[in-house]
DNA sequence: CGATTGACTGACCGATCGGTCAACATTAAT
DNA sequence: ATTAATGTTGACCGATCGGTCAGTCAATCG
């Protein structure tokens, strides 16, 4: 297996993904794919079974940069509160480094794909038991699902990204000032959880 | 212009709105369209441009129900406290009773529409004056833009119901007790807003 | 009644889709 | 040098795509 070969393999993938990303699965063709890459279509049918099973090792890859970020997202850190804080902002900056993989998790998401479900379960099961405990340590406010906490920030911070188009029609501040976005998006979910 | 044939191009219309917003644009091809009405291809042709037109035909039929039942969201409420939390309600309800919606707004925000985001731009502006006033007057907490937190309750409603694949894996308790999941939301954002 | 119009159809078009296949090129092992 | 395995290509396939077109049918209108 010389350099080339897997190179143009890994060209495949490359271009797949951005193309997939940009317009889903079905609005991407394996002519456009190959042409991308620089080879024939045939190639693909040579490194890949078909269309299908391109998508889903292209999906496996994104699903790996998601979840391996992931391990960094609940850190060590005494204070629970800050705990949230930092990790919101770090998976908003991951994110508007990765811009594309939320629209990949939004195009899932349309075609019923429960694999991106599985990927991140136990590291949001994790993250609820730290916010279960702080609760019972009187650190945080008591009574709600520790998965609705953390759903509604990684929801609205893809969303940020994807649905700009919507969105800067309300307060075009809100794409000119990230910054503040972030902040006062952060500040409401901590004012709602303190004790 | 008879009964029955406007009872077809209803009858086109009602099946693409189904399809498109199950499967997207492309995916659905006006053969799907016009077996699943009872017409022939040829049809769509008569009474519509291209695909692309019954798309946006389609799409604005969509944003007019959307942008209709949008009246009723900010309604008279002296505590607005209370109206941002009879409003979530509302919107849950409404989107729980119209679960394509939102499917259909997030091919939209794939395709980058902008449509979707001129549509409801006054509302949304209608609303944060609403909460500004209540800011001026110590009703709700200060120095936070209106518009991030009506973004906050409109993103993580419609993504409940897009991305209960992805989200159900978290905890299925979210699903089988939906009003226990939009009580602790709406606690949440309530809190994280009082003064 | 004949003429006109709009709803509606079936046959058909070129283009492109995903996918196959035989053959050639390259590399590594024997 | 021969062989085997893999990388790579171009020619080709049936199916389906969006779209066209000539023409049928029923209702309306003068």
């Amino acid at each position: 297996m010389g350099p080339m070969s897997v190179s143009k393999k890994e060209k495949i993938l490359q271009e797949a993904l951005v193309l997939f990303a940009s317009h889903g699965f079905a609005h991407v063709s394996l002519s456009m794919i190959a042409k991308q890459a620089g080879v024939t279509k045939s190639l693909i049918f040579h490194h890949f079974e078909n269309k299908e099973q391109l998508w889903e090792t292209v999906k496996e890859r994104f699903f790996q940069q998601y979840a391996d970020n992931q391990m960094n997202l609940f850190e060590v850190e005494k204070d629970p509160i800050e705990l949230i804080r930092k990790s919101m902002l770090y998976y908003f900056e991951f994110v508007k480094n990765n811009p594309m993989i939320p629209r990949f998790f939004a195009y899932a998401h349309l075609e019923n794909d429960e694999t991106c479900g599985q990927m991140d379960q136990p590291l949001i099961a994790r993250g609820s038991e730290l916010i279960k405990q702080a609760q019972a340590d009187g650190l945080m406010r008591q009574g709600f699902n520790p998965v609705v906490l953390v759903m509604n920030f990684i929801t609205v911070i893809n969303q940020y990204f994807v649905a700009q188009c919507h969105f800067e029609h309300w307060d075009p501040a809100i794409y000119e000032n990230p910054d503040a976005f972030i902040h006062d998006f952060i500040n409401n979910t901590i004012e709602g959880i303190k004790p």
